[in-house]
DNA sequence: TGACTATATCTGCTGTTCCATATATATGTC
DNA sequence: GACATATATATGGAACAGCAGATATAGTCA
């Protein structure tokens, strides 16, 4: 993970929106985030690979759900950059309407648990 | 100017290492950033237009030298982001050793007015 | 003219998207 | 338990656009 790497992945609107709500949520299954974003399976499936493979988030299975979080092994220039580029772009509108939407869906696997 | 339009210009080692310089210089010409980074001018060149025509950098001609620095009409949390990776980004080595180089150019044209 | 900078063109590579399909897990039925 | 089905996710392939690099050339100013 280089800065050009991580510049890269941040330049596209799909995980840079990704990104943001996995930042705010802590962790998001795949659903959530097509769900989120108005966008197809595959297409955020994709670009989560991307962000895996480059090992800026990890992936974590319960049943059928893919939960992604941010990677605890990335490195400390990395983090800040992210947690900078999270705190000044959050306001900012498609991000905040991604964090409303989310709100409004029902059956959220994360929801089970606390049931 | 927004957010994967600034993350797709600093994912590019050319221009990230070029921007990095002119941040810590203030200001730049392409001469100068050919010899820091030890690239070919039209390479250099190329990349500074990709950066003026998004309103990152701005131009100023001095005699046969052109001039880059950083767009005073950035949004906020453009220069935030900015100012946080060149923060981080800086002590890191390729950049480090840019500036270094720099130091060792002779016949600057900044110096020219100082003299 | 000579020095500095910008651009044009071509080539090759990489990334994004969609569609279809494969894989993995859970659930229902016998 | 064995099996088929439904849901959630991942991936392979193809079409397409976009970008980076090199070389050559053109513009601009002292």
């Amino acid at each position: 993970m280089n800065p050009e790497q991580l510049f890269g992945l941040l330049a596209d609107s799909t995980r840079l929106r990704s990104l943001l709500l996995i930042h705010a949520e802590g962790e998001v299954c795949v659903c959530e985030l097509t769900f989120a974003l108005q966008e197809s399976q595959p297409k955020i499936s994709r670009h989560l690979a991307a962000m895996r493979d480059a090992g800026l988030v990890v992936p974590r299975r319960e049943g059928t759900w893919m939960h992604y979080s941010l990677s605890p092994d990335l490195p400390a220039w990395a983090l800040e950059v992210i947690a900078e580029a999270v705190l000044r772009l959050s306001p900012l509108k498609p991000y905040s309407a991604d964090r409303a939407r989310l709100e409004t869906m029902n059956n959220r696997p994360g929801e089970i648990r606390c049931a």
